[in-house]
DNA sequence: CATTGACCTTCCAGCCGGTGGAACCCCTAT
DNA sequence: ATAGGGGTTCCACCGGCTGGAAGGTCAATG
């Protein structure tokens, strides 16, 4: 199989699929006149990885993830521990963008959005003293 | 003012500050010793940008934020407007952040996070048709 | 058999927003 | 004179790709 069919079917660019060759996610065969040459056992682990990352796993977990997938003697903690600190990950951006979000909507909120100049928004980046 | 009382004051990094003069977010005179010498004005700029980086907005925001900080003909129309597109883009990123983080505490749930290899995690991973 | 066009290859550059480090200059204190 | 704590430039790197150039390969045409 050539890469573009197996980016047809992983779902990931061809671009991606070489990259993810390139710092040794996968590995496949070459064929005699160079292209790569993709076994179904290739497709499956892209399309792992596809979903591995669309979880938000950064590559270093996904490269964990994929070993200890192919890990007969691994054990369930393992793959819990990295999932569980990820989810921490996760949660701490969600906090972060809340607040933001909190922020920025109270902002907005105060904003009349007309033609004067005077602007709550900007009157609290420039002097955000006094409150978050 | 040195770049190291500027930094300790915007509570940004002199490495940060310099980027953002090469960038063309500020632009500090030269001492006669080719060492930055900043007025309060850049400080103050600084300070700004720090504000609304914390908000999440990004370098091209920041600079038209900062452009109509400074002009007096703006509308507070037109930094609401920044504003609220930048509301949205946060809104999406936590309606992602939150599918991801659904999907994976599910997962985390039903791992038994033991000595046994079984693992509900990888095997979404490996097969994640039938659910999301 | 030559050419077209779709595919494949490699390599290099760039995205964002910095950050780390090397190599060097400047200033003050001892 | 020297030590140290500033400052300066420049270049490389982070994650995770993505775009594009330059060129090789293949199947199907005229």
């Amino acid at each position: 199989m050539n890469i573009g069919d197996v980016a047809e079917r992983s779902g990931l660019p061809a671009k991606t699929i070489r990259y993810y060759e390139e710092i040794g996610l996968i590995a496949p065969r070459r064929a005699a006149n160079g292209y790569r040459s993709f076994a179904e056992a290739d497709v499956h682990k892209l399309a792992f990885l596809g979903r591995a990352r669309a979880l938000g796993f950064g590559i270093d977990d996904c490269r964990s993830l994929l070993q200890l997938y192919g890990d007969d003697g691994r054990t369930s903690a393992e793959v819990k521990h990295i999932a569980e600190d990820h989810l921490e990950r996760i949660d701490a951006k969600i906090a972060e963008l809340t607040e933001m979000r909190a922020t920025l909507a109270r902002l907005v909120h105060a904003c009349a959005g007309d033609h004067r100049p005077d602007c709550p928004i900007l009157a609290d980046l420039a002097r955000a003293e006094g409150r978050g």
